[in-house]
DNA sequence: ACCTGAACACCGTTCAAGT
DNA sequence: ACCTGAACACCGTTCAAGT
């Protein structure tokens, strides 16, 4: 009898997901998972070739709930939607948003976000070539965006020193939200660039 | 006698992105530092507060040699020059490029770089706070793009099959490297996006 | 006052020994 | 054949003890 097959891959990467949101990403470690579900740290390896593969796994778990309007919706608004929801449910589970970023998963949920945004990018017109190109290019930036929001607070005053510093800017109005770097307005802003990009680049 | 002064910030900085070209990333910890400096690991925590500040200095000193062409240049190929500049003066240190992506350097270095990025976007006629937005996002952008390079390799095969899978596509042409996540080619093409979509903000 | 290194509290993973 | 846990080879950092 004792445990009947209750170590499956989901199972860990939900339990892991869960104590990373409760303690941080640095409590995602093989022996502190493998403490939570009351087994032997080795035998995590029996469903995983090693920790990243493991955390490879709680990163896609983490999209679960990242929702794609579907092809009713105009490639464009889809595509803000689709990358929106990922940044949403990857800052929702702070213990891996730093591993989303770092390695966007390409699990499920993944497949499943991704395939909507080369269905979105396909209707803009793009040729298949560009397709790949631009949705790598857009994952690039929601990635980097991503990282930057999940450790934004201890960076802002030396961006906002540089910016000052450097370009002589006026002195900011009143609410200096304008360094904030990874907020939700600095996000937009750059993915509004890129979908500008990509409708001129479709335009060709 | 004994040592004078043979250890500064910029010395052990030094030292340290050589020992990672040498040998990786995960030779740069503290006590291999400073077994390569023949001082106790202790001594390096009187020049930084901590590993990651330490690995700061490194990655700016990574960006010594990366060249701004200056205001002479028209200010969208002074965008790309600063950019691709970056991109291979870190992709030429591979033990620290991983570590520039994920926390742009804000020394010497980075601060200059960020100077030319600055005034090329003042040109193009943005107010200043769009260049503050314009910049990062050309910084996140350019931070992940070069985090896939780093990595690029191990995963090009399953980005492949999804793409495949995914939008439908007609199989490729002769040399599948469109598919090449973090290639040269595929930045670039990202980077095109974002400087025609400032343009078209520019314009407004 | 300054410096050092032993010690603390951890890691991921290997592998020999057990069942 | 499968599973386990002791052991290996490390970490970053604290802090008490030395000079």
């Amino acid at each position: 009898m004792a445990r009947p097959a209750r170590l499956t891959p989901a199972a860990i990467a939900a339990a892991a997901l869960r104590l990373g949101d409760r303690e941080g990403a640095a409590a995602m470690s093989m022996r502190r998972i493998a403490a939570d579900l009351d087994c032997d740290p080795m035998a995590l390896y029996r469903h995983f070739a090693d920790r990243e593969a493991l955390l490879d796994a709680v990163a896609d778990a983490a999209l679960a709930d990242a929702r794609d309007p579907g092809p009713a919706t105009p490639w464009d608004e889809r595509v803000r939607a689709i990358t929106f929801a990922i940044r949403s449910s990857a800052l929702r589970h702070p213990g891996i948003a730093a591993h989303v970023a770092a390695r966007p998963p390409l699990g499920e949920n993944g497949r499943r976000l991704g395939a909507g945004l080369f269905a979105a990018l396909a209707e803009a017109g793009l040729a298949p070539a560009d397709v790949v190109r631009s949705s790598q290019a857009l994952i690039a930036y929601l990635a980097a965006a991503l990282a930057m929001s999940v450790q934004a607070g201890s960076r802002d005053a030396r961006w906002e020193q540089v910016s000052h510093a450097v370009a002589g800017l006026p002195d900011g109005p009143p609410g200096e939200e304008m360094f904030a770097v990874g907020s939700e307005e600095q996000f937009e802003y750059g993915l509004r660039l890129l979908i500008n990009g990509i409708r001129a680049e479709a335009a060709t």
